[in-house]
RNA sequence: GCGCCCGUAGCUCAGCUGGAUAGAGCAACGGACUUCUAAUCCGUAGGUCAGAGGUUCGAAUCCUCUCGGGCGCGCCA
């Protein structure tokens, strides 16, 4: 249950009230009232602007319509005190009792507490990764691999049914180029010397294996044909290897696709002509040139007469290609196609994740899914900022060329998925991010993955301390759910249990935002006020949580550090990290 | 030249879709360990939110312009 929205229902239901009996106009505007916690604890629990933005359609002053509706809160349950401040915000305080019910709230829905209903069930697809099947996956696809799959889980946390897809980009020219190194590699193990790999193919030895795995299966089939006799067999074959490794690499990580589309088949099935007489049946396609950029390099510009799309008429700057002089269908052509075949399998709602050299793509895009869905179908792209990668302070340089680059696979296995997972969303996506192989492994207060997992990892050694002393029979969520609440009275504790009690609000506008990065912040920001709670009792010993004579009071607050592991616990869920419960 | 993103404390960054006196970590300084793991905590100091206009009850947040940085800019994917 989250709070906040409970007291909007109360809210909302007032206006409307006063509406009824006259005392206000009818119909007034309800979507801008805001119910939110104040930026400033010492103004309450609740802030609303309820009287400043409905003011002037209610021809009233904000302060006077603060009073009105200030009157009708003060007898709701739960609420201890209403007062109007500042130029009309109307200020709820809640009483102990309610935010103490908070945490049998919590034990009692355990690491599903934040779950909403707030998605309403829609279907919405998030497609992320989708990395070029020409080898395994490399660090800088972490980042667009971790928000995509959080952002995912977030959106199925507050309702809605979500679908993680991967588009295979199996099309093109790039994947002939695949096709011949690994062809060389096949040779190689039927014994060729290939010597150097020429330039303009991928030297990397993961072909190798491709190769030999090849003519394993098909002998010497392969080797003295010309190239359009064998290329799209050993194509075919080098893809699905790649994609298995690529699999694996996100297994690694934690991430399962639930479905993998190809834009080959889309090719094949005929998808793109289609959705290009789509486009002509409603004059949205024209054989024309473009402008040159007004910029660099109007040396080597051409005029040449194109296939387009008038994106244009759906915000795009300029309209887009959509064949090349070849003939053959744009890479943007096939990914009009693959948008529109989401939105025909029953996603209105589509979300793409992308690196940051694709921004220039957005527009087009987002004018391609307007034009064939009849503005039905809704695309959000989240773009990813780059990862630079150290080592103990120091860059770790990284060259494609020179076959040095970091693998996914590499950084997951000197630092753990959980690691990786975490410092991937201590930004904001369009930030970029420094990512440290070695700090993130110190455990200090400025490593934000510990400092989380400390945390939670106290919370359970104080519990496993009070079950050893004896001083409960039993820690199991429901019978502490039973203990006697109304002992968490000091200040400290409340503070906490407010702080817990905002989670399911945290987690449904992240996720309506798409802002995953909040998730860790939010961590972050309740491991310090718990840290904070634990260290009051190293200075007044009635603090503690576990006190030698008093099992009641004992019970009451294990019940408070249950209910922190636990929101920890949901949270890292999310996130897709495993809670830590001891360290040492 | 055009488009998008960014500009917040010395550094790295948050700022909850427009709220009240702009926050955290690091670095600096001063404190708290015979501990429920001090692997932590408390305090002090630090700001013209790049700049100038505008919108309104109210702007770091929205609009316009200027400055500075990044990315992109007809057939690659």
């Amino acid at each position: 249950m989250n709070v906040f929205n409970t007291y909007r229902d109360t809210i909302e239901k007032i206006v409307t009230d006063l509406s009824a009996s006259g005392d206000l106009p009818a119909d007034l505007p309800l979507d801008r009232i805001s119910v939110e916690p104040p930026r400033d604890a010492s103004h309450g629990d609740i802030s609303t602007n309820v009287a400043m933005v409905l003011a002037k359609p209610a021809g009233m002053k904000p302060r006077d319509l603060a009073d009105t509706i200030s009157s009708r809160l003060s007898g709701v349950p739960g609420v201890a005190g209403v007062d109007v401040a500042g130029p009309g915000f109307v200020n709820l305080r809640l009483d102990g009792a309610f935010w103490q019910n908070q945490v049998v709230e919590i034990l009692k829905t355990g690491i599903a507490y934040g779950d909403s209903t707030a998605g309403a069930g829609k279907q919405i697809n998030i497609e992320y990764v989708s990395a070029n099947p020409t080898g395994p996956m490399h660090v800088g696809h972490a980042r667009g691999a971790v928000i995509g799959d959080v952002l995912a889980s977030m959106l199925a946390k507050i309702g809605y049914e979500v679908t993680r897809e991967y588009y295979i980009n199996d099309a093109g020219a790039q994947v002939d180029v695949l096709a011949r190194s690994a062809h060389l590699r096949y040779r190689e193990a039927l014994g060729e010397d290939i010597g150097e790999i020429p330039d303009g193919l991928y030297p990397g030895d993961y072909l190798v294996g491709v190769g030999k795995a090849l003519a394993e299966r098909d002998g010497d089939k392969w080797l003295s044909g010309a190239e359009d006799e064998w290329l799209p067999a050993v194509r075919d074959f080098t893809i699905d290897a790649m994609m298995g490794l690529i699999r694996e690499d996100l297994a690694a990580l934690g991430i399962v696709h639930k479905l993998f589309r190809s834009e080959r088949t889309l090719h094949d099935e005929g998808r793109i002509a289609d959705v290009i007489a789509v486009l002509e049946g409603r004059d949205l396609v024209y054989w024309g040139t473009l402008e040159p950029p007004k910029g660099q390099k109007a040396e080597d510009w051409e005029e040449r007469e194109q296939y387009l799309f008038r994106s244009t008429q759906f915000g795009d700057d300029v309209d887009r290609p959509l064949k090349k002089s070849d003939g053959s269908w744009t890479y943007f052509a096939a990914d009009v196609a693959y948008h529109l075949d989401k939105f025909q399998r029953g996603f209105a709602e589509m979300v793409d994740v992308w690196g940051a050299d694709h921004k220039g793509y957005i527009k087009r895009m987002q004018a391609a899914v307007k034009a064939t869905t009849d503005g039905k179908g809704v695309l959000d792209v989240r773009i990813c900022n780059l990862v630079n990668l150290f080592e103990d302070g120091e860059p770790v340089r990284m060259s494609k060329r020179a076959g040095t680059f970091v693998t996914l696979r590499e950084v997951v296995d000197q630092v753990g998925k959980d690691a990786v997972r975490f410092m991937m969303l201590t930004r904001g996506n369009e930030v970029s991010l420094d990512f440290d192989l070695k700090k993130v492994l110190d455990q200090s207060r400025d490593n934000p993955v510990f400092y989380v997992q400390y945390a939670h990892a106290r919370a359970c050694s104080v519990i496993r301390n009070a079950l050893e002393a004896g001083s409960v029979d039993s820690v199991d969520d429901s019978s502490l759910a039973e203990a006697d609440m109304s002992l968490l009275a000091d200040e400290a504790e409340l503070a906490l249990i407010r702080m817990l009690a905002g989670w399911p609000r945290l987690v449904e506008s992240a996720a309506q935002a798409r802002e995953p990065h909040r998730i860790a912040y939010y961590l972050n920001d309740l491991a310090a006020e718990f840290h904070g709670l634990w260290n009051k009792g190293n200075d007044d010993v009635s603090l503690r949580f576990i006190i030698a004579d008093d099992d009641a009071l004992t019970r009451s607050r294990l019940a408070l550090v249950r209910a922190l592991a636990i929101v920890i616990a949901s949270g890292l869920a999310v996130m897709g990290v495993q809670p830590v419960e001891e360290m040492r």
